[in-house]
DNA sequence: CGCCTTTGACCAGCGC
DNA sequence: GCGCTGGTCAAAGGCG
């Protein structure tokens, strides 16, 4: 992998895009009508909403920086810069809820293997040769091997008492930690469902501790189990079959995407217009045929396609 | 009994 | 090299 970074936060976007447009969100819908869960997009900055799926990001990428999101293109996105980013800059006194979302390397081409690591700990406890002696040292000869590959993460800035939000899928926590400098610890949890690699983190933040930040990693590669431990059957709750990103989210943020299914008028959005000189966006002219659109068709149907006529 | 949470231990990455 | 921190494992126990 080559060294070069991108920031995506800091990167000055056209303002030919439209976060509302981005999102299909009317831009005349009162915020309330949302599923009252406090997700405002005027209150997200073009390139968190960008980032909100790896469908749009990594189609910017390809428009914005000519990068291929499967080269060997490292952006400059870890856990530690987001949750930094999500935790420090979005709680104070700022609007509650926000999105943000990540995108590295990603290992979607193996989604039913175990992580590295859990293969090296399976060796370890497994056959008892010759590495079971010494854990820390086949741990070093294995970490060689391959590098910790990241999936796409997206994270949920969410006011709520629960910590736990019902998404639609099954989960089990496998792991909670102390968060520094934060009296409310991390938990981890996995999709239950089988060959399906996808984590979540939650936590609340520990400047307001009624927001409690979510974030996914990876996608599912299956349904909405039929067995809902909710009330609400998952095909009715998210309105469609299929999977993708948006299946990953809260059922608040499902809802609010799903309740906004027709692109948006070109009003302008306090600091983010969306102009209808469409035509200096010449990044974003689609030339080229554009890659996939599985997510993005989940979270954002209209965007690129719209420009691509 | 199956599924889930809890929790201490372990490991990797990173900064100093 | 060392310490810190985030992330994960897996045994043990709880619960319906």
């Amino acid at each position: 992998m080559s060294n070069e970074t991108k920031d995506l936060y800091n990167y000055q976007y056209p303002s030919s895009f439209s976060l509302y447009e981005m999102m299909n969100v009317p831009t005349s819908t009162p915020i309330s009508s949302y599923g009252n869960n406090g997700f405002d997009p005027s209150s997200y900055s073009f390139a968190d909403c960008l980032q909100s799926s790896p469908g749009v990001y990594d189609s910017l990428l390809q428009k914005t920086f000519g990068l291929s999101p499967s080269s060997s293109e490292v952006f400059n996105s870890s856990m530690d810069q987001e949750s930094k980013r999500d935790v420090t800059n979005d709680v104070a006194g700022e609007t509650p809820t926000r999105v943000s979302a990540s995108s590295s390397s990603s290992e979607a081409d193996n989604p039913g293997e175990d992580s590295g690591k859990s293969q090296r700990k399976r060796e370890l406890v497994g056959d008892g040769g010759e590495e079971n002696q010494s854990s820390k040292k086949v741990g070093k000869t294995k970490k060689n091997e391959e590098k910790k590959k990241r999936e796409p993460r997206v994270s949920f800035m969410t006011k709520s008492e629960v910590d736990h939000l019902e998404d639609g899928y099954r989960w089990r926590k496998y792991g909670q930690k102390a968060v520094k400098n934060s009296p409310y610890p991390r938990s981890y949890y996995r999709c239950t469902t089988q060959k399906c690699n996808v984590k979540k983190r939650v936590e609340r933040s520990f400047q307001d501790p009624s927001i409690v930040i979510t974030t996914y990693e990876g996608k599912h590669n299956h349904l909405v189990p039929s067995t809902l431990r909710g009330p609400v059957a998952a095909e009715h709750l998210l309105g469609h079959r299929g999977s993708g990103l948006l299946h990953s989210f809260p059922r608040q943020h499902q809802e609010f995407l799903m309740m906004n299914p027709h692109p948006v008028n070109n009003q302008s959005v306090g600091s983010l217009s969306y102009q209808q000189s469409r035509g200096n966006s010449s990044n974003y002219s689609n030339s080229e045929p554009v890659v996939d659109y599985g997510l993005l068709q989940d979270i954002v149907p209209s965007m690129f396609l719209k420009h691509e006529s």
